[in-house]
This record gives C-alpha cells, structure tokens and sequence, in this order.
DNA sequence: TATTGTTATACTCTATAACTATA
DNA sequence: TATAGTTATAGAGTATAACAATA
C-alpha cells in the first residue's frame, strides 16, 4: 500500500516543483539548503540519499536562477551553499502547495488517528536511516 | 518521510525476489495472477499500476519459470493466466520473507499504533486510488 | 595518497508508437 | 474499426568510472 501512496506524493511534489521551473530534486536540494546553511555538495547530497553527481547539475540549474549560491570554502575543494532571498521565495511557495496536498490527503483521518500515523511514520522513517542491526 | 520508508520496503522486495530469481514487478504479477485467477494480461496490468507492453517479458520469464500459464481465452485475443503449483509456493515463500521485514520495521510500534497506522494506510491507499475530486 | 567537485560513459527503466491476430 | 498481445525504438533516470584541483 505504501508505494502507491509514495507515488502519489511524489506525483504531486514534481507538479508543485515543476510550476517553479523545478525538479522534485531541485526542491529537495533547495529545502536542506535553506534548513542548514553552510553545508557543502557531499553533505547535502547524503542528506538526501542523493548522487554527489547528480547535485552538480541541479545546482548549475538552481544557480542560474538565482536561486542558490555556491562559495569556496575555507577547504577550497569544497563549495560552501546558500540559499538566496528569492530561492527561499521558492522553497516556501512550493512547501505550501505541497502541505496542501498533504492536507488534503490526511483529512479523512481522525486528529488522533493522524497524530500516530505522523508519530509512526518517524519512527519507521528513523529505523530505515540508521542501517544497524541489517 | 514516506519516500526513504517505501524505498528501504521496495529494496526488500527486490532482494527477496531475488533470490528466487525473480524481480519485484514478477512478484507483484505473480502475487495478483495468485489472488485472483482467470484474468488477462490487460487486467492484471491495471490491477498493479503497471505497463501492458513490459508484463509480456515478465510473463514469459515466469512461464519459462514455470510459475505461471497462459491459455488463449474464450475471447482468442487475450491469455487466461494461472499460476502452477510451483508458482504458488515461490510466491508464498517470497511473501513470507518480505512480511517478516514488516514485522522487525513495525516492532518498534505498540500494537495500537500499529493498527491505527495500518487502517491510516489503507484510507489513504483507497484514496490515492481513486483520482476523484482532483 | 585521499577527497571535492566535475565530466563522460554506459546501463536500466520506462514511455511511445507500430505491428499481428483476432473481434 | 477497435482491442489484446507483442515488438521495436527512443527517452529519462541512474550508476560507474575517470579527471582536475586541493588537501
């Protein structure tokens, strides 16, 4: 049941993602940028799961539109990002149409009954990170 | 959150196919054609979300396996599918190893919040299901 | 030598379109 | 003509390997 629902939500985050010019990885990247500044491409990339590859050319793309900022570090190998006014502009529109999906999604659910999903869902989320004991 | 949870069960899925030299869209079709047979490749198709173009290859690696028969149908056009004997034990086999990885993820989980987690995914499923209202 | 970012290459998965045989 | 199954082709997404700059 799970993979149909996950499709779903991803279905709906490339649509809000793509009304703003981007892809659902481009607003990934965009919203562990805006939560933790500072971070370097490795480190948003593990964060996500994600292809220290790959980022490269999203960040070309949300670069461009101005929409993050690459700088040297102090370890001049890596770049240290940030977000711009504008690519937190974005990152908050796009949220916003996505928590209304969410919304809409959940609402059939009772308050308490969609407390312990989101609480069950942490949970799971958390055993799944940490590869221990598999 | 549902993205990492869906994709650790998907990665269990396919590994547990896998070592029944099946992959997890072979499983699935194995799994419905299981539940419910006498139905065409079409339907079973639809039933799981999934392309009547690539069941043909999956299908023919599952009669060639031996798990699974197709017979012409009252109508010619369309193939009755059945699973064989051996069909239904690769697949229970398989079933059993992925719900015993549910069950170590959910232990974590009381009871409660177990089955109030799984009545939430079942609602949510239905609802994804249905493209009404959207 | 190892690591960050980068680029190039190949591979898998998926979607689209066309063909056949029946209806 | 329309549909079930099949096949061929092209495209997107992804993984692997190699490279330059820096440590």
């Amino acid at each position: 049941m799970l993979m149909p629902i996950s499709r779903d939500l991803r279905r709906v985050e490339e649509a809000a993602a793509g009304r703003h010019g981007l892809t659902m990885w481009q607003y990934a990247i965009l919203a562990v940028v805006a939560r933790r500044p500072g971070r370097n491409q490795a480190e948003v990339a593990a964060a996500l799961a994600y292809s220290k590859n790959r980022i490269v050319g999203d960040l070309d793309h949300l670069e461009r539109a101005g929409l993050v900022e690459r700088r040297p570090g102090a370890d001049r190998r890596s770049n240290v990002l940030t977000v711009t006014p504008a690519g937190r502009r974005v990152m908050t529109a796009i949220r916003a149409e996505i928590r209304h999906h969410e919304d809409e999604l959940l609402a059939k659910l009772s308050a308490t009954a969609r407390r312990t999903f989101v609480t069950a869902l942490r949970t799971l989320d958390e055993q799944v990170r940490r590869p221990s004991g598999r």
